[in-house]
DNA sequence: AGGTACTGTGGGAGCGCTCCCACCGGTGAT
DNA sequence: ATCACCGGTGGGAGCGCTCCCACAGTACCT
């Protein structure tokens, strides 16, 4: 009869208050056994558990926001054109991480792009509305705005690759500066001393790490530091192409190339191609990321890896705590809230 | 002083009821202004919309999920592990057409996998709690439960590829039957003769028809059809290659090659290369979808272009159509919902 | 015996909207 | 004048939850 009523009087989804009826219980017991929390007896729990199955219910996650004042959901934010995203493994990478350590959780993930200035504006629009509980910014540069935003907004952020060494957004990133060393003393070590850099863009923190990897590693080996040997790329192929060209009509003698990028070493494969050097017996090639391109380029590039599903994870599992410990600012540490991974380098026939 | 109160009371985000005491109005007619009734007079509304510029309201988006049951928002179902939308750029022009028809509306996009049964397991439990308006269904197979869960739920819902000839949801395809004729006419245009064809997934329905349109054309042509010239791929470049293997060995003399998917195409031209074929000379080779592939290829390679962007709009606006109409399915015409656009062959030096 | 403490429970209040009905005054038909 | 009507408006009710306070019951001290 309760049943009856319950399930006729909307013939919609069933609420908890009608699970509670059909329970012979509480409102408020059976918001807690949904919620788990451990204040309920087991036959009262076993009860609920009972009717919910029974009546088919499922919150409604609409109510759930407007009470509790949380979402339940988090963003990724990818501010550069769809198009990038798709191009860089790095995202995909990246995206996987994020995915795996969200799959244990209610937490769901929007992806979000804001490439444009139109999709700035939404996404702005989007978050002053509060429609996540946390965000988690990817491949941000030195002079985005958003970062203020999200304080202003005082939603929970997350970084990946802080914007500078005075970063205060929690942030998780690999040892980019050591894993530019590793690229260099590799190369090093296989007896090359004409070591060029390709960068990338240089208004990605992560990105001058890696130039001063470089230059240490150079310097510390007595090989001195040659401006001239470094070009400016912008991680795209295309850029890679463009620096290696320059870096060839300066440099002829190159005998081997630090690209700071799987794609940028590919496009300098290319130009290293049109111009008659082989690799790696005229020129060794490293690149970083350990992409599938690196796999698959011929022959298979040398490539620093960065262990960039774990970054995800780690990121999610920074802003969780964030979300989670609604503390006021003020009162929490910078302690653990910046991660650098160590990076590992992946000797291919390239170098 | 109004002001005052009204951001005073709170600290927090400003709520329709201040922006209504800011104004001097009743609640009911900001409601109306922010939603775009006409039933305002001009007066009032300027009224409202300094108050609400004044005061930064943005509207709650759980309360209005609550009051209204709507989300604003749907969801591109992908029911593909997530490597594959990486890695088959359909995926990506899809993305980039629905996300422009999107932007004009105040519609979120959420990109859901499901490729895993964990993922799946989420989705229903998603699906269920109507955190959605609608949904985007692509890349269905045939005997997929989606599309039957969706029904249960009253959910609209929009497929890519109907999984049938009888779909009885709304659809949006391209012509898969005349843009293989288009691919094979265009071979025997080309004096080729032995056309072999190696197929997408067949669980796949666009997959047969473009079997359908090879196996016409062949007829009509007047040359018969062969069945020995027809391999199974799954429109992998593994599968391509496969198949391109097993068709030469089965028939060496074969002159052209079409192939279901750019991607099954590159792993055919390995295949071709590694037989010592050279491409167009012995073998004439067309894939499907011009995608960046295409382009890319050495030689770049003749293909037939599906509207992917096109369809991912007429997608929107077909599930948009069936998010607002909320009248019963039974009083639903089935006029204006399956739409199929044309394709066109992009002649390349492949063929 | 009377505290005191703690577990488990019920249910009121309230989150910030939308929907809808009631109402006001002005207009045109009768 | 009378009435119906309509554009414009205010505000009550209610959406389905969570939060929290109140309170019954049991157990364990003094």
């Amino acid at each position: 009869m309760a049943s009856h009523a319950a399930r006729g009087r909307s013939g919609g989804r069933p609420t908890l208050e009608e699970v509670a009826a059909r329970a012979g219980v509480g409102r408020g017991t059976v918001s807690r056994v949904i919620n788990g929390s451990p204040r309920v007896s087991d036959v009262t729990r076993a009860a609920v558990e009972a009717a919910v199955a029974e009546l088919g219910y499922v919150p409604n996650p609409a109510a759930r926001a407007l009470a509790a004042n949380r979402t339940d959901s988090i963003a990724l934010v990818v501010p550069e054109p769809e198009a990038r995203f798709f191009a860089e493994p790095y995202f995909s990478d990246m995206l996987k991480g994020v995915g795996a350590a969200l799959s244990d959780t209610e937490m769901q993930l929007l992806l979000i792009f804001a490439g444009s200035d139109r999709e700035r504006a939404r996404l702005a629009q989007y978050l002053a509305a509060h429609r996540v509980d946390g965000v988690l910014l990817v491949s941000v540069h030195a002079d985005d705005p958003l970062p203020d935003l999200l304080a202003q907004l005082e939603i929970p952020a997350v970084i990946s690759g802080p914007r500078s060494a005075a970063e205060t957004l929690p942030s998780v990133d690999s040892d980019n500066y050591g894993g530019a060393r590793q690229a260099v003393e590799h190369l090093l070590s296989r007896g090359r001393s004409r070591v060029a850099h390709i960068t990338g863009r240089l208004d990605v923190y992560g990105a001058q790490r890696r130039v001063d990897g470089y230059r240490e590693a150079m310097s510390d080996a007595g090989l001195g530091v040659d401006e001239g040997l470094i070009e400016a790329g912008d991680f795209t192929e295309e850029g890679g192409h463009r620096a290696m060209e320059v870096l060839l009509e300066r440099h002829p003698d190159i005998d081997a190339v630090f690209a700071a990028s799987d794609v940028t070493a590919s496009g300098a494969r290319r130009a290293l191609r049109e111009a008659g050097r082989r690799i790696p017996e005229d020129v060794a090639l490293v690149g970083y990321d350990d992409s599938a391109i690196a796999r698959h380029m011929e022959p298979p590039l040398t490539s620093v890896r960065q262990p960039i599903e774990e970054m995800g994870r780690r990121m999610i599992d920074l802003l969780l705590t964030e979300v989670a410990d609604r503390r006021p600012l003020a009162s929490r540490g910078l302690d653990r809230r910046q991660m650098v991974l160590a990076t590992e380098l992946v000797s291919r026939s390239s170098s």
